[in-house]
DNA sequence: GTAAAGCTTGACGTTGACGTCAGAGTCAAG
DNA sequence: CTTGACTCTGACGTCAACGTCAAGCTTTAC
């Protein structure tokens, strides 16, 4: 398929695609026209992109994550015990803020509590 | 404290911490000289923004969880189990890709059992 | 074969979270 | 009362992840 497909069945703009080529997270063939092409692997590609960059991982990240996911076979990276390390480590601080304002809640709660003895 | 001691007790630049301001997270007390005093809750308080930044959360996003997060007693805010299930929601979009790359992981290393089966 | 739709490469604009001066006022020490 | 450290308010610079044209090919539809 063509950037304009990819971009319909992805949500991506067609800009967000280059720009995501641009950082070597997507590397289509080209037609001798120049038209990029891509595959069925390429939309799952994306789909894994939005994902991590929604974690919060920049496109460089990214770039070092994605060839630790594989989609047939493909060779191995030693490298992806390292990123989910990476990726355990920031959800470990979200767990934390949540653990913050979850605690806040609670007091809160306690206060609410207290403000209102009988209702 | 002036800005420069919060700046060296919190790791934070003055130029964040006036930034943390215009932002509306901070709200210190001003001398005659217009200068800023900041006291012990607000070392609490840069902490907590520096948490919920690497969070991946933005400061428009810290404006509205700030007030659910108490410091003595202060009043109660509706918005506060709303914003935890925001975090949360963010927090599992974090599991969801730690899960894909462990998974991937975990077929890495079925690979490259299968590759050499002896060694 | 021509018009519309789709694609190309630039290149400048935008937003968020600051960095980095510039020019000027303020405070602590001697 | 001057020097040096600290602080103030602008205001422009930066970097990432795109948005938004512009000008010009290519492919599709009729």
């Amino acid at each position: 398929m063509r950037i304009g497909e990819l971009a319909r069945r992805t949500g991506v703009s067609e800009r967000g695609l280059r720009y995501y080529e641009e950082q070597g997270l997507l590397r289509p063939e080209r037609l001798p026209s120049g038209y990029r092409v891509y595959t069925e692997l390429d939309v799952a590609a994306v789909r894994r992109i939005r994902l991590l960059l929604a974690a919060g991982l920049s496109t460089a990240q990214i770039a070092e994550a994605l060839p630790c996911m594989v989609d047939e076979d493909e060779l191995l990276q030693p490298t992806c015990s390292e990123l989910v390390d990476a990726l355990a480590a920031h959800r470990d601080r979200i767990e934390e803020a949540i653990g913050e304002l979850a605690a806040t809640r609670d007091n809160l709660n306690t206060l609410i509590a207290r403000a209102r003895p009988a209702g």
